[in-house]
DNA sequence: CGCAATTGCAACTACCTGGTTGGAATTGCG
DNA sequence: CGCAATTCCAACCAGGTAGTTGCAATTGCG
């Protein structure tokens, strides 16, 4: 044996996420990724089969590194809220997921080649949401999951609605950041409050 | 003079919309749409110009068209949450206009040819939002209604999300029309509340 | 050093793309 | 009916695509 293909490997697979982010999967050309990389053409067809399966392996470690990234720790409402907000920010300074989740989402109708591995790092997830805001719905901490991530990711993805509905004032950022914690914050606090009733305040 | 020029244009427009939301700018072949318009290529370049520009039509005509289907009507939070359930049926059964701005999104970066016309109708929305919500900041109109949207839009965009975080389960699309209702709803009372203070509670 | 595994190179296939062109056919107003 | 505007048809162009192949060069373990 000779030579260092996992480095190889690896070269490729950041060529292919830069390429994949900004152009999409129909969108990306196979050669300016393996020039990218500064590696041949045919390497990519050997290690990962083709475009497509690129793709799915560029899709998966960077959920796992995003999901690893920013966990959701602490206990309550402010602690959810304050997870929206480090989300929001990691996907502000690199919009690299949120793209490559769009891009899936668009070109190929959610059919995933590779869900399984995915969908367990997805159960973590929930499972960080049940500890933080203990007592509440299994269902209700995926939808809440899912809004803060809709609205962390949508928001790189589509600056057309925030130009054309808030304008181009210079902190816009800053707004819609503290807009989303806010948010967060609220919707896990109704939650938390559904779940262990307030000693004065019954059901509703 | 002969022949029905504007029915031409409408075919061309009909076929170009279902194209481009299936496939994307990029994606999206011109004799494809020639083809399912029952129509000449070269009508195309004689009435839009190019790809590019038939892309703007389409997305303008469809913004325009769902803007005025689903008005924001009413008056009080319970009001907007129900626009906002509205906004998420008809996206759910016809989710072509998410599906247009995510492409424009993600493959154009937000640089919007004709912004010009659709920013009107968007600040028509945003008043709506106040005359709905009256007394709250026209900012935090506006980030209410990119809330919404971003969660509507989203939603049928991402159905790998959804998948991933809560399963498979028949009836997700009720729970999860329920949920945004109920965040719209949520949003919205807090933001009137702050507008014109309770009589007992002060700031805060 | 030797040798097998890995890589670079460059050409190649077979096909698809947006966009254009020239001429013939169709339409319906006047 | 005449005629001009509109449309169809079919070929064409220049360029780009994913994926493959055969061969020579490089690497580093044993």
């Amino acid at each position: 044996m000779a030579w260092n293909t996992e480095r190889t490997r690896e070269l490729l697979l950041a060529a292919a996420t830069e390429e994949f982010s900004a152009k999409g999967l129909a969108g990306a050309r196979v050669d300016r990724i393996a020039a990218a990389a500064g590696v041949n053409k045919e390497r990519i067809y050997q290690y990962f089969g083709k475009k497509d399966e690129l793709f799915d392996a560029v899709l998966a470690a960077e959920m796992v590194r995003v999901m690893t990234e920013v966990p959701i720790t602490g206990s309550g409402p402010e602690s959810f809220g304050e997870y929206a907000g480090r989300l929001f920010d990691r996907h502000t300074t690199d919009g690299v997921l949120p793209r490559l989740l769009f891009w899936e989402g668009l070109e190929r109708g959610g059919d995933t080649v590779s869900r399984a591995t995915r969908s367990d790092h997805c159960a973590i997830k929930v499972g960080q949401v049940l500890e933080v805001l203990p007592g509440i719905d299994r269902t209700d901490a995926a939808d809440l999951l899912i809004t803060v991530i809709t609205l962390c990711d949508g928001w790189p993805v589509l600056p057309q609605i925030d130009t054309l509905l808030a304008g181009s004032s210079a902190d816009r950022t800053t707004r819609r950041r503290a807009f989303i914690v806010r948010t967060a914050t609220l919707l896990a606090e109704a939650l938390a409050a559904e779940a262990k009733p307030a000693p004065e305040a019954a059901l509703n």
